[in-house]
DNA sequence: GAATACATGTAAAATGTTACATGATTTT
DNA sequence: AAAATCATGTAACATTTTACATGTATTC
């Protein structure tokens, strides 16, 4: 699926693995992320797939860069990837619960530790999405007037300030059962 | 991390490969889910690191069972695990966002069925977390006594909840949002 | 008669993570 | 003087998924 994200930012532009790396970081990391090193490797496979296409450019004082280019089959690969229906929910992990479901015979208190520490996480995690997320997309809406695009990535961030404020608020009541049974 | 939701469970009771699916299935799957075949390995993996041991139990016109049991070093390597804090956020994909990032492009009517899809595949979900997910702990709380456990299980159920109704919430808003575009 | 439940696994492929290697330039 | 940025990748390892293989008993 990686496959998608990369072939996504190449529709809008050229880049190399570093490019990427950086585009994916600042915009999809929250709902997809990659390491630097699979990014590279991807690459690789989708030029052999001929989804994409490279070429070296020479730099001084730095190494090349091997620049990408998506292809007319890679874009259709796209588009078709796009229309196709999901169809089923999304399978997901989550550590926190795993551990929780197990914890019944361990310190309250080392539990609720930790729920406090997570709820500082999500918390400084929904400020990054009320503040500098949103000025993100609204600078490069209106610098490119590219409202549509702009809209669907707003989506997603909202996405990702409702998902921050269920998630404290779980925690808040999480905190509430646990302190019910420590004192 | 599969090894601790494997941990968990033999340190409830002894079970087999195949017990520990049905176990996983349902209960945890919902954040923490596996394959069989994973399964099978991992045991495998665990009794070569003395976390675990097996015996075989024979039966007749049935292929035997091997029955797991945690060790003494299993018990203390759960408990080290439970014990200490995550320190960060999960990361987590979403592919439904990630179509959604990249199709500014593509027909609105599409994306609408889809949206709609998805939201009748949570709603289901929502409904299971509020009927049977609820009754199977209550059950579990009344025929064996056992609080402190049902009182964590009830947590996690209460996030499914709390986090299917957030989806569902979100989906209603991206829903508006596209429609505003398409009439 | 077909599907599901019981019960084990192996093998191959795909996916993802961590560590290593190189080396100049710029910022702290 | 150390750390971060730019830029490439390889290698080893760990995790997860998919497909295959076997065979009885029970339920629909």
């Amino acid at each position: 699926m990686l496959k998608y994200a990369l072939l996504g930012f190449l529709n809008y532009l050229d880049a190399t693995g570093y490019d990427l790396k950086q585009l994916l970081d600042v915009s999809t990391a929250n709902f997809w992320h990659a390491e630097q090193s699979q990014i590279y490797a991807t690459l690789k496979k989708l030029e052999n797939e001929n989804l994409i296409s490279s070429k070296i450019v020479p730099q001084e004082n730095r190494p090349d860069r091997r620049v990408y280019s998506i292809t007319e089959k890679g874009k259709q690969d796209l588009i078709n990837w796009l229309n196709e229906p999901i169809g089923e929910l999304e399978e997901r992990k989550e550590t926190l619960l795993l551990k929780l479901f197990f914890s019944a015979g361990s310190e309250i208190e080392t539990l609720l530790t930790e729920l406090h520490l997570q709820k500082s996480l999500h918390e400084k995690q929904l400020e990054l999405y009320q503040t500098s997320s949103r000025e993100i997309i609204a600078q490069f809406r209106n610098s490119t007037g590219l409202e549509e695009d702009a809209r669907h990535w707003e989506l997603t961030r909202r996405f990702g300030e409702m998902f921050e404020e269920m998630y404290i608020a779980w925690l808040e009541e999480a905190i509430q059962t646990m302190e019910g049974k420590s004192g």
